[in-house]
DNA sequence: TTAATTGCAAAAGTTTTGCACTGGC
DNA sequence: GCCAGTGCAAAACTTTTGCAATTAA
Protein backbone atom coordinates (compact mmCIF):
# COMPACT_ATOMS: atom_id res chain seq x y z
CA UNK A 1 0.00 0.00 0.00
CA UNK A 2 2.56 2.29 0.57
CA UNK A 3 4.49 1.44 -2.16
CA UNK A 4 1.35 1.61 -4.63
CA UNK A 5 1.05 5.23 -3.52
CA UNK A 6 4.49 5.91 -3.90
CA UNK A 7 4.41 4.74 -7.29
CA UNK A 8 1.98 6.66 -7.67
CA UNK A 9 3.21 9.90 -7.04
CA UNK A 10 6.25 9.25 -8.77
CA UNK A 11 4.64 8.35 -11.80
CA UNK A 12 2.91 12.27 -11.11
CA UNK A 13 6.25 13.57 -10.92
CA UNK A 14 7.48 12.38 -14.22
CA UNK A 15 3.94 13.14 -16.04
CA UNK A 16 4.76 16.69 -14.93
CA UNK A 17 8.50 16.83 -16.69
CA UNK A 18 10.32 16.82 -13.36
CA UNK A 19 13.58 14.92 -12.84
CA UNK A 20 13.59 12.38 -10.57
CA UNK A 21 17.19 12.48 -9.22
CA UNK A 22 18.42 9.75 -6.74
CA UNK A 23 18.26 12.31 -4.23
CA UNK A 24 14.03 13.01 -4.55
CA UNK A 25 13.53 8.88 -4.69
CA UNK A 26 15.12 8.34 -1.52
CA UNK A 27 13.57 11.32 0.28
CA UNK A 28 9.89 10.47 -1.30
CA UNK A 29 10.54 6.90 -0.17
CA UNK A 30 11.34 7.97 3.81
CA UNK A 31 8.19 10.29 3.78
CA UNK A 32 6.10 7.33 2.48
CA UNK A 33 7.76 5.05 4.99
CA UNK A 34 6.83 7.57 8.06
CA UNK A 35 3.95 7.24 10.36
CA UNK A 36 3.72 10.84 10.43
CA UNK A 37 4.88 13.85 9.44
CA UNK A 38 8.67 14.27 9.36
CA UNK A 39 10.80 17.42 10.07
CA UNK A 40 13.76 17.98 7.77
CA UNK A 41 15.96 16.98 11.06
CA UNK A 42 14.28 13.61 11.19
CA UNK A 43 14.72 13.26 7.34
CA UNK A 44 18.51 13.68 8.01
CA UNK A 45 18.88 11.41 10.04
CA UNK A 46 16.56 8.96 8.42
CA UNK A 47 18.73 6.03 7.61
CA UNK A 48 18.25 6.12 3.95
CA UNK A 49 19.38 9.40 3.49
CA UNK A 50 22.28 8.90 5.69
CA UNK A 51 23.45 6.65 3.95
CA UNK A 52 23.19 7.91 0.40
CA UNK A 53 25.32 11.26 2.02
CA UNK A 54 22.23 13.51 1.04
CA UNK A 55 23.33 16.88 2.18
CA UNK A 56 21.07 18.92 4.23
CA UNK A 57 20.86 21.93 1.20
CA UNK A 58 19.63 19.22 -0.86
CA UNK A 59 16.92 18.04 1.65
CA UNK A 60 15.75 21.65 1.80
CA UNK A 61 16.03 22.07 -2.02
CA UNK A 62 14.04 19.15 -2.68
CA UNK A 63 11.38 19.29 0.10
CA UNK A 64 10.49 22.99 -1.08
CA UNK A 65 10.37 21.40 -5.12
CA UNK A 66 8.26 18.54 -4.32
CA UNK A 67 5.75 21.12 -2.04
CA UNK A 68 5.90 23.00 -5.24
CA UNK A 69 4.74 20.13 -7.26
CA UNK A 70 2.18 19.33 -4.89
CA UNK A 71 3.74 15.85 -4.06
CA UNK A 72 4.32 16.58 -0.39
CA UNK A 73 2.92 18.89 2.21
CA UNK A 74 4.30 21.20 5.06
CA UNK A 75 2.62 22.24 8.12
CA UNK A 76 3.30 24.51 10.99
CA UNK A 77 2.70 23.11 13.50
CA UNK A 78 3.55 24.60 17.31
CA UNK A 79 7.52 23.48 16.97
CA UNK A 80 9.77 25.24 15.83
CA UNK A 81 10.22 23.34 12.56
CA UNK A 82 8.19 22.37 9.46
CA UNK A 83 6.92 18.87 9.00
CA UNK A 84 7.09 17.42 5.67
CA UNK A 85 4.47 14.45 4.81
CA UNK A 86 2.59 13.07 0.98
CA UNK A 87 0.04 14.72 -0.22
CA UNK A 88 -1.93 11.31 -1.22
CA UNK A 89 -5.10 11.81 0.29
CA UNK A 90 -5.80 15.27 2.12
CA UNK A 91 -5.91 15.01 5.82
CA UNK A 92 -5.61 16.38 9.05
CA UNK A 93 -3.64 15.41 12.43
CA UNK A 94 -4.75 14.58 15.90
CA UNK A 95 -1.52 15.89 17.74
CA UNK A 96 -1.01 14.89 21.70
CA UNK A 97 0.63 17.16 24.02
CA UNK A 98 1.99 14.69 26.47
CA UNK A 99 4.05 11.87 24.17
CA UNK A 100 3.89 14.01 20.76
CA UNK A 101 2.54 11.57 18.86
CA UNK A 102 0.82 12.90 15.85
CA UNK A 103 -2.31 10.49 14.51
CA UNK A 104 -3.56 11.21 11.13
CA UNK A 105 -7.66 12.19 10.83
CA UNK A 106 -10.31 12.81 7.96
CA UNK A 107 -12.79 15.52 8.58
CA UNK A 108 -12.90 17.35 5.34
CA UNK A 109 -17.13 17.32 4.52
CA UNK A 110 -17.56 19.77 6.94
CA UNK A 111 -15.15 22.33 5.76
CA UNK A 112 -16.53 22.10 2.56
CA UNK A 113 -19.85 23.55 3.37
CA UNK A 114 -18.08 25.92 5.77
CA UNK A 115 -15.69 27.25 2.94
CA UNK A 116 -18.76 28.16 0.48
CA UNK A 117 -20.61 30.06 3.48
CA UNK A 118 -17.54 32.01 3.93
CA UNK A 119 -17.48 32.82 0.31
CA UNK A 120 -20.91 33.84 0.29
CA UNK A 121 -20.15 36.38 3.55
CA UNK A 122 -17.06 37.76 2.45
CA UNK A 123 -16.15 37.34 -0.78
CA UNK A 124 -13.04 35.35 0.31
CA UNK A 125 -12.14 32.15 -1.75
CA UNK A 126 -11.05 29.47 -0.19
CA UNK A 127 -8.34 27.25 -2.00
CA UNK A 128 -6.81 24.94 0.90
CA UNK A 129 -7.19 25.13 4.95
CA UNK A 130 -5.24 23.96 8.05
CA UNK A 131 -6.54 22.05 10.80
CA UNK A 132 -5.53 20.30 13.53
CA UNK A 133 -6.34 19.55 16.60
CA UNK A 134 -4.38 19.32 19.61
CA UNK A 135 -4.88 17.49 22.78
CA UNK A 136 -4.37 13.63 24.67
CA UNK A 137 -3.90 10.78 22.95
CA UNK A 138 -6.00 7.78 24.57
CA UNK A 139 -2.76 6.41 26.55
CA UNK A 140 -2.34 9.45 27.80
CA UNK A 141 -5.92 10.87 28.41
CA UNK A 142 -5.78 7.69 30.77
CA UNK A 143 -2.69 7.88 32.46
CA UNK A 144 -3.77 11.18 33.65
CA UNK A 145 -6.98 9.98 35.33
CA UNK B 1 -13.94 48.64 21.74
CA UNK B 2 -10.26 47.79 21.27
CA UNK B 3 -9.48 49.44 24.98
CA UNK B 4 -12.23 47.78 26.47
CA UNK B 5 -10.90 44.24 25.15
CA UNK B 6 -7.29 45.18 26.45
CA UNK B 7 -8.02 46.39 29.98
CA UNK B 8 -10.02 43.01 30.52
CA UNK B 9 -6.86 41.24 29.34
CA UNK B 10 -4.88 43.68 31.88
CA UNK B 11 -7.55 43.11 34.38
CA UNK B 12 -6.97 39.37 34.12
CA UNK B 13 -3.45 39.72 34.25
CA UNK B 14 -3.44 41.20 36.96
CA UNK B 15 -5.82 38.62 39.21
CA UNK B 16 -3.41 35.52 37.94
CA UNK B 17 -0.72 37.49 39.99
CA UNK B 18 1.29 38.44 37.49
CA UNK B 19 3.60 41.73 37.40
CA UNK B 20 2.49 44.04 34.74
CA UNK B 21 5.98 45.83 33.33
CA UNK B 22 5.84 48.26 31.15
CA UNK B 23 7.19 46.04 28.37
CA UNK B 24 4.39 43.79 28.59
CA UNK B 25 1.71 46.76 28.74
CA UNK B 26 2.91 48.14 25.63
CA UNK B 27 3.77 44.90 23.88
CA UNK B 28 -0.10 44.45 24.62
CA UNK B 29 -1.40 47.60 23.71
CA UNK B 30 -0.01 46.95 20.25
CA UNK B 31 -1.37 43.57 19.95
CA UNK B 32 -4.51 45.22 20.44
CA UNK B 33 -4.20 47.92 17.87
CA UNK B 34 -3.08 45.46 15.35
CA UNK B 35 -5.78 44.26 12.71
CA UNK B 36 -4.57 40.99 12.09
CA UNK B 37 -1.96 38.86 14.16
CA UNK B 38 1.65 40.26 14.47
CA UNK B 39 4.83 38.67 14.12
CA UNK B 40 7.89 38.91 16.45
CA UNK B 41 9.57 41.04 13.70
CA UNK B 42 6.81 43.29 13.08
CA UNK B 43 6.43 43.85 17.22
CA UNK B 44 9.89 44.70 17.10
CA UNK B 45 9.30 47.20 14.45
CA UNK B 46 6.30 49.03 15.60
CA UNK B 47 6.99 53.05 16.55
CA UNK B 48 5.81 51.67 20.37
CA UNK B 49 7.95 49.30 20.76
CA UNK B 50 11.22 50.59 19.08
CA UNK B 51 9.89 54.56 21.26
CA UNK B 52 10.17 52.69 24.69
CA UNK B 53 13.68 50.37 23.29
CA UNK B 54 12.12 47.25 24.31
CA UNK B 55 14.49 44.68 23.72
CA UNK B 56 14.47 41.65 21.60
CA UNK B 57 15.49 38.85 23.72
CA UNK B 58 12.27 40.98 26.35
CA UNK B 59 10.06 41.12 23.52
CA UNK B 60 10.33 37.21 23.08
CA UNK B 61 9.65 36.11 26.71
CA UNK B 62 7.03 38.81 27.39
CA UNK B 63 5.31 37.00 24.11
CA UNK B 64 5.93 33.23 25.62
CA UNK B 65 5.20 34.42 29.17
CA UNK B 66 1.76 36.10 28.43
CA UNK B 67 0.83 32.79 26.25
CA UNK B 68 1.87 30.80 28.87
CA UNK B 69 -1.08 32.48 30.78
CA UNK B 70 -3.39 32.58 27.80
CA UNK B 71 -3.54 35.87 27.35
CA UNK B 72 -1.96 35.76 24.06
CA UNK B 73 -2.29 33.04 21.24
CA UNK B 74 0.36 32.48 18.75
CA UNK B 75 0.15 30.55 15.60
CA UNK B 76 2.31 29.13 13.00
CA UNK B 77 1.34 29.85 9.63
CA UNK B 78 3.29 29.16 5.98
CA UNK B 79 5.46 31.42 6.52
CA UNK B 80 8.65 31.40 8.90
CA UNK B 81 7.82 33.18 12.01
CA UNK B 82 5.23 32.70 14.85
CA UNK B 83 2.24 35.04 14.87
CA UNK B 84 0.65 36.55 18.01
CA UNK B 85 -3.00 37.87 18.79
CA UNK B 86 -4.89 38.66 21.63
CA UNK B 87 -6.91 35.50 22.84
CA UNK B 88 -9.57 37.43 23.42
CA UNK B 89 -12.46 35.73 21.67
CA UNK B 90 -11.47 32.68 19.57
CA UNK B 91 -11.87 32.95 16.03
CA UNK B 92 -9.50 31.69 12.90
CA UNK B 93 -8.06 33.02 10.03
CA UNK B 94 -8.47 34.16 6.15
CA UNK B 95 -5.12 34.67 4.85
CA UNK B 96 -4.66 36.07 1.18
CA UNK B 97 -2.05 34.23 -1.05
CA UNK B 98 -1.81 36.67 -2.80
CA UNK B 99 -1.86 40.16 -0.67
CA UNK B 100 -1.16 38.56 2.69
CA UNK B 101 -4.08 40.56 4.34
CA UNK B 102 -5.54 38.89 7.06
CA UNK B 103 -8.93 38.46 7.92
CA UNK B 104 -10.96 37.14 10.94
CA UNK B 105 -13.51 34.76 10.69
CA UNK B 106 -15.84 32.89 13.62
CA UNK B 107 -16.48 29.38 12.72
CA UNK B 108 -16.54 27.11 15.51
CA UNK B 109 -19.62 25.21 16.21
CA UNK B 110 -19.30 22.49 13.78
CA UNK B 111 -15.57 21.47 15.27
CA UNK B 112 -17.26 21.25 18.53
CA UNK B 113 -19.00 18.77 16.92
CA UNK B 114 -16.55 17.16 15.30
CA UNK B 115 -14.01 16.98 18.16
CA UNK B 116 -16.81 14.46 20.09
CA UNK B 117 -17.22 11.87 17.64
CA UNK B 118 -13.45 12.40 17.61
CA UNK B 119 -13.21 11.65 21.15
CA UNK B 120 -15.86 8.91 20.34
CA UNK B 121 -13.99 7.05 17.26
CA UNK B 122 -10.43 7.39 18.46
CA UNK B 123 -10.17 7.83 21.99
CA UNK B 124 -8.48 11.38 21.61
CA UNK B 125 -9.10 14.09 23.61
CA UNK B 126 -9.26 17.47 22.15
CA UNK B 127 -8.15 20.56 24.19
CA UNK B 128 -7.96 23.06 21.04
CA UNK B 129 -7.46 23.32 17.42
CA UNK B 130 -5.81 25.43 15.07
CA UNK B 131 -8.17 26.00 11.73
CA UNK B 132 -6.83 28.99 8.76
CA UNK B 133 -8.03 28.72 5.49
CA UNK B 134 -5.49 30.10 2.58
CA UNK B 135 -7.24 31.56 -0.54
CA UNK B 136 -7.78 35.25 -2.34
CA UNK B 137 -9.61 37.73 -0.79
CA UNK B 138 -12.75 39.34 -1.89
CA UNK B 139 -10.14 41.90 -3.94
CA UNK B 140 -7.78 39.79 -5.22
CA UNK B 141 -10.31 37.18 -6.79
CA UNK B 142 -11.86 39.95 -8.33
CA UNK B 143 -8.71 41.32 -9.71
CA UNK B 144 -7.40 37.70 -11.24
CA UNK B 145 -10.81 37.22 -13.29
C1' DT C 1 13.28 44.17 50.22
C1' DT C 2 13.27 40.72 46.93
C1' DA C 3 11.79 38.06 43.37
C1' DA C 4 10.47 38.97 38.73
C1' DT C 5 11.71 41.40 34.59
C1' DT C 6 15.02 43.45 31.47
C1' DG C 7 19.19 44.56 28.46
C1' DC C 8 23.03 42.97 26.25
C1' DA C 9 25.69 39.92 23.79
C1' DA C 10 26.37 35.59 22.42
C1' DA C 11 24.60 31.03 21.13
C1' DA C 12 21.47 27.72 19.21
C1' DG C 13 18.50 25.97 15.78
C1' DT C 14 16.34 26.08 11.25
C1' DT C 15 16.48 27.26 6.56
C1' DT C 16 18.67 29.60 2.48
C1' DT C 17 22.27 30.85 -0.86
C1' DG C 18 26.51 31.23 -4.02
C1' DC C 19 29.35 28.69 -6.56
C1' DA C 20 31.62 25.00 -8.65
C1' DC C 21 30.79 20.24 -9.77
C1' DT C 22 27.91 16.19 -11.12
C1' DG C 23 24.30 13.54 -13.11
C1' DG C 24 19.78 12.71 -15.48
C1' DC C 25 17.73 12.83 -19.81
C1' DG D 1 25.70 18.39 -24.22
C1' DC D 2 22.75 20.88 -21.56
C1' DC D 3 20.33 22.18 -17.77
C1' DA D 4 18.63 20.63 -13.45
C1' DG D 5 20.17 18.89 -9.29
C1' DT D 6 23.88 18.49 -5.71
C1' DG D 7 27.65 19.21 -2.16
C1' DC D 8 30.00 22.28 0.60
C1' DA D 9 30.60 26.11 3.40
C1' DA D 10 29.00 30.21 4.79
C1' DA D 11 25.22 33.32 5.68
C1' DA D 12 20.64 34.67 7.09
C1' DC D 13 16.99 34.54 10.08
C1' DT D 14 14.21 33.41 14.11
C1' DT D 15 14.33 32.35 18.79
C1' DT D 16 16.71 31.23 23.27
C1' DT D 17 19.96 31.76 27.14
C1' DG D 18 23.40 33.36 30.86
C1' DC D 19 24.37 36.91 33.62
C1' DA D 20 24.45 41.35 35.67
C1' DA D 21 21.58 45.42 36.39
C1' DT D 22 16.95 47.20 37.13
C1' DT D 23 12.19 47.50 38.58
C1' DA D 24 7.37 46.40 40.19
C1' DA D 25 5.02 45.03 44.20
Amino acid sequence: MINKDLDKLLLALREQGCRLSGGREILLSVLAAAKGPLSAAEILISPAVKRANINRATVYRALSFLEKENIIESLRLDGDERLYHLNFHHHHHLLCTACKKIEAVHVCGLLGREEKKIAADTGFKVQRHVLEFYGLCKNCAAKKK
